[in-house]
DNA sequence: TTGATTTGTTGGAACGTTCCATTTAATAGA
DNA sequence: TCTATTAAATGGAACGTTCCAACAAATCAA
């Protein structure tokens, strides 16, 4: 089992009695090679345990068949299905993703992406992380090499996005809530930082806004995107004066903090509170009571990232389209019936 | 922003006014060169745009920086958590963990092996997909490339595993249930071509044999290893004669369902009926009612895996011990009190 | 028979690095 | 002054592949 020197293609050449070109040539499955050689060269393959050698294959093709995906937070089954999508389609177009995660570290993002180019990667599929400057991807760019966004989007950037539609999503389910009768709104977690925060935000506030929602009735809390983050949100909003009667969160994982913190004060989700997540991961649906969720379909999305990216590779441009992902409003339980008149206040 | 031809090491040469050579040498941060000509090559490399090509040095070193992770099912947040504990590791030692998804998949398996091969990875971490053959990784082996597994097992391989106390961990949950009363006891969940199902099971099994528990009194259930599985599990034991009163589940997942099941029933989890995960992973603690569940950490054994790696690297070895990893039981609410006497059968 | 064509195979240069052996320049020792 | 030593930089071969141009053998057209 001692590694005695790897193979390489000449070890093939010699034991075949051909030469290199022609076990190069059966490597490629070309047909200039006449089966009964291919079939001696294939034997002394397995023979001398060959592994092909991209790195000096790609010296020459300048062509590799990996692509890089970046992922901010692997744990995120959110993410971690965005990207078993991704995976479905390049399978079956013959090209390797190889994952690597940068737990929301932008230091940590930069050396990934360092790693992933120096590999020779045909393109990569990045989810940036939080506070990622704007200059990260300057040298990926200035290198010709395709690249896209997807969930999230850098402020000033050219980048093609692949993202759902934060802002509709979030303005479906504010008018849900509202057609409930709801009277006094919040929207709970997530922060500023992020692009995502501020497009979710705006349905919220421009659906308000269109169905007669006063300002001074709704209550805007940030907070760490986690169900800690939600726990502290309905804190921070039962400490109010008139505390808003449901809640539009930034993430279903707020939603379920939101839920653990109405349990432990005795009030029942739904009934005496309605609660909207967002991103309808599968948990959602299994929730007591279950979750009502703006849906994103993640794993379409990665799907449509993978498409984007494979033609951006075939016709070797660096530009393509936005995607903005369709989504749509999963009622379930969390939001109640309508509620009964007489309970809100003036309108 | 056209992508002219990749720079290399010789235009960087050119701008600098050096030689390939003394540009090599800066790249690697030698200190045989002097201070004002390193700053000069490196101002070099700014310019020209370079990204380093790690294929053709691979090709003089024979030795990479990157390793391989296949993991057999990235959505489940254990594996997620694991491959995280990882990275941690690697990162702090300069190697690059590149992580391939399976999806249990032994054919897609094959495929992501022979990529990471051919791609020049230092090393393998492989969680196997189930129903891998014992051949898949005869031809790794044969490379003389490191490789250990982790979590799940291979029935005959000397390959070295890194994985939870599976046996005692039932046993330990086993005992808890029949600590607390019961006498009919369930084993739900799993399938037998795992290896891990048997530890698990024979865990069980030897416990209700130690302390007291007629074979008879038992009842054994196979079935997925999700929450559709737990679902069907309970439905089948309650469709017996003299259904269990608690039961061991192979997996949270699989006990998520079997609370939803019980749900559906009227019956409420822990008072009625006990139940106890395996895994317990993050959302164990935050279930209604919160799951008891035998604590494996799975970032902890992943931390593991990636240290024996890493000294089977340094010490250009394909050997390394086994590593059986601590467990515990995580007493919650899944269990409920006492159990009352007078409600079994004849003991 | 001869030359043209087809089929199958081959040598060699090139890809972008590393690293050894060597050269050149600077410094020290006498 | 000359030689020995040290410091800094360099040229060239090698790594394992691909692919072009060239070649040999077999087949065909005349």
């Amino acid at each position: 089992m001692a590694s005695r020197p790897k193979a390489t293609i000449l070890d093939i050449a010699r034991e075949a009695g051909v030469s290199k070109s022609t076990v190069s040539l059966v490597l490629q499955g070309s047909d200039l090679i006449r089966p009964e050689t291919a079939l001696k060269v294939r034997k002394a393959i397995e023979d001398v345990g060959y592994v092909y050698n991209r790195g000096a294959a790609n010296l020459r093709k300048a062509h590799s068949n990996v692509i890089g995906m970046v992922i901010n937070d692997l744990t995120n089954p959110f993410f971690a299905e965005m990207a078993v999508g991704m995976e479905r389609v390049f399978q079956s177009a013959g090209i390797v993703p190889f994952i690597a995660n940068t737990a929301e570290n932008p230091v940590r993002q930069e050396e990934v992406l360092k790693s992933l180019m120096e590999q020779g990667v045909a393109g990569l599929i990045v989810s940036p992380a939080r506070g990622t400057t704007p200059g990260a991807f300057r040298r990926i760019e200035m290198a010709g090499l395709p690249i896209v966004f997807t969930m999230r989007r850098l402020p000033e950037s050219r980048i093609p996005v692949i993202a759902p539609d934060n802002h509709r999503g979030a303005w479906l389910a504010t008018a849900h809530l509202i057609g409930k009768g709801h009277h006094r709104l919040a929207f709970f977690g997530g922060s500023s930082d992020l692009v995502v925060y501020h497009e979710r935000l705006g349905g919220f506030r421009e659906a308000c806004e269109a169905l007669g929602i006063a300002k001074r009735d709704t209550l805007v809390v940030e907070g760490e995107t986690s169900r800690k983050g939600g726990i502290a949100c309905l804190e921070t909003a039962f400490a109010m004066a008139e505390p808003p009667t449901a809640a539009l969160c930034f993430n279903d994982a707020v939603a379920f903090g939101v839920m653990l913190a109405l349990r432990k004060r005795g009030l029942e989700p739904g009934a005496d509170f309605a609660v909207v997540g967002f991103d309808d991961v599968i948990e959602a649906q299994h929730y007591m009571p279950a979750l009502t969720s703006v849906a994103v379909d993640s794993a379409g999305l990665g799907e449509r990232a993978a498409h984007v990216m494979l033609r951006m590779i075939q016709s070797r441009t660096t530009r393509a389209e936005d995607h903005i992902g369709a989504v749509n409003l999963v009622v379930r339980d969390s939001c109640g019936p309508h509620r009964r008149a007489g309970m809100g206040d003036a309108a």
